[in-house]
DNA sequence: TTATGAATAT
DNA sequence: CATATTCATA
């Protein structure tokens, strides 16, 4: 308490005496000691703000300058951990996370952790995997990629062919069964329904991405030896296409017309 | 507490 | 763009 007192009174700049607040002392606003213009609140952040000061890397630690408070940095944060450096990606590495990503796919255990686990690597780190594991995924999965109802609104409905599902203005109901298109699309999306609709546009995917998956497992979607090529998916053509969609489990039409609209 | 993954930062 | 870090959530 003496030292709370102490460092009250220096907010405060009043004398230490007792413990009661300002707002406390009924004659607080006319109070001498308040007339002092300071803010409290300034001062302590002020002070907080220069030790907060937080270095970041060696390289930037090596070419700062001199810190706001005068000190030298070097000496100040010797101690520092090294940081590691930035992980470059190279195909032998990616390979060994495709392998270990598409053992673990099937049982869906491709997760940041049990992918580090497969693939052995003890220099990588969990979120070095889980980094990476973000982007392939983009890659992959078409769903991560934009927003899903964007894009579905972009397209436009197939002709409609013999089998035409009837097309009830169902308001994204918890139970809706009927494959998705920009057809029977909500105008207005609840919350609610666009979770129930997530949801059900992932069910529609799985077998989807199960059957493209197994096939695209075996081919190399990041051999490129050129940076251009390297980032780029792998892109069936239209043989490939026939062949995946054509496999069982098939996908539902509208999820063919996802695919062969380019996304 | 630790993992996860979307979002955001570098 | 590639990788890292943050942040809410599980």
């Amino acid at each position: 308490m003496e030292d709370l007192n102490k460092i009250r009174k220096d907010i405060y700049n009043e004398p230490s005496n007792g413990f009661e607040s300002p707002e406390a002392n009924g004659s607080c606003n006319s109070s001498p000691v308040m007339t002092t213009p300071t803010t409290p609140t300034l001062l302590i952040s002020g002070r907080r703000a220069t030790r907060r000061r937080v270095i970041r890397t060696q390289v930037s630690d090596a070419n700062s300058q001199e810190e706001l408070d005068g000190r030298n940095v070097k000496n100040e944060h010797q101690n520092q951990k090294p940081k590691k450096p930035r992980l470059v990606w190279t195909d032998e590495l990616h390979n060994k996370f495709l392998e270990a990503h598409d053992a673990l796919l099937p049982q869906g255990d491709a997760v940041p952790k049990k992918i580090l686990e497969l693939m052995n690597e003890p220099t990588l780190t969990r979120e070095n995997i889980a980094s990476h594991l973000q982007k392939h995924r983009m890659n992959i999965d078409p769903l991560r990629r934009g927003n899903p109802k964007t894009k579905l609104q972009k397209l436009t409905p197939p002709q409609a062919s013999s089998s035409s599902p009837n097309l009830s203005q169902q308001q994204a109901s918890p139970t809706m069964t009927q494959p998705l298109s920009s057809s029977n699309l909500p105008e207005t999306l609840t919350k609610e329904g666009a979770v129930n609709m997530n949801h059900n546009m992932k069910e529609h995917m799985q077998s989807f991405k199960e059957c493209v998956l197994s096939d695209v497992a075996s081919k190399d979607v990041y051999n490129g030896d050129n940076k251009s090529e390297r980032n780029s998916m792998w892109c069936p053509d239209s043989a490939d296409i026939t062949e995946i969609l054509d496999k069982d489990p098939k996908p539902s039409w509208d999820l063919k017309y996802l695919f062969y609209n380019g996304d």
